[in-house]
DNA sequence: AACGTCGTCAACCGCCTGGCC
DNA sequence: GGGCCAGGCGGTTGACGACGT
């Protein structure tokens, strides 16, 4: 019994993947469907674990990914997202049609994070320059870009980064809807522009708090004046007005 | 030319979760 | 409720090429 297992265990094979056992997999693929992969790898008689058939297809054989340099809009789309969900690939990589979470969390970690450093860096040079808490200083610079709303407090602002979109139905949804409906990826990038600054504008926000420092999403639902549908049908409509 | 260093990216590993029995 | 298994996920590794010395 181990002895048996030893040697289906040697007959893995592991490391790059030859063009043979690509086709192998795709034909496999298109004729058994993406599941079973434990099954697929068995019956295909490739001498590779599920795991390694499922990873080969879904992040290069996949005949709906995109291939090439990712562009500038999807880098800020990248940029933008990490700053929300923080390394969450998979859940950014859903919004980018035809990328894959490892391509994204690569992409990340050789162009970007060293950019990002850079900037909080700047930032920090910044605040020490002026002779104010780095804190502080964002909070200053997120007040010039929004004058209007005099009655948000520092704390309040805190709050709103604090609790993120990770868990929300409203941005899942709202995303969801953006790539199921668009025609190509500048129209997704502008449709999640769009949707983006809705959110992020301050009657949204304040909207979001929740002063007894419950999950807003929570908050929203034991509050009666919000519905979900009602709301994304309201952005949806002012979308298709514009 | 030889060697070392760095950047990139495909692939692997280990943990977690959810579904099924 | 608990065990098992498949699949999903994020972190890490290793091969390889480009570039510098």
């Amino acid at each position: 019994m181990a002895y048996r297992a030893t040697m289906q265990e040697q007959m893995i094979r592991k490391g790059p993947w030859l063009e043979e056992e690509d086709e192998r997999l795709a034909a496999f693929v298109t004729l058994m469907g993406e599941r079973r992969w434990d099954s697929l790898a068995r019956a295909s008689g490739l001498r590779r674990s599920g795991k390694s058939c499922r990873l080969r297809w879904l992040n290069y054989l996949r005949p709906d990914l995109k291939h090439g340099q990712i562009s500038d809009e999807e880098e800020q789309i990248i940029l933008q997202l990490h700053e929300r969900w923080g390394n969450k690939w998979s859940k950014i990589a859903r919004r980018l049609p035809g990328r894959t979470d490892n391509e994204i969390k690569n992409y990340w970690r050789t162009h970007l994070r060293k950019k990002v450093q850079e900037q909080e860096q700047e930032i920090l040079q910044r605040a020490i320059n002026n002779a104010v808490n780095p804190q502080d200083f964002l909070l200053q610079q997120g007040d010039r870009s929004c004058e209007d709303d005099k009655s948000r407090t520092s704390s309040d602002i805190l709050q709103i980064s604090d609790y993120g979109f990770a868990a929300s139905p409203y941005e899942d949804r709202l995303f969801d809807w953006i790539s199921g409906s668009s025609s190509g990826i500048n129209e997704d990038v502008r449709k999640h522009n769009e949707v983006w600054n809705m959110f992020s504008s301050s009657s949204y926000n304040l909207g979001f708090v929740s002063a007894s420092g419950d999950s807003i999403w929570d908050y929203n639902s034991s509050s009666s004046s919000w519905n979900l549908d009602e709301d994304l049908q309201v952005v949806k409509q002012t979308w298709n007005t514009q």
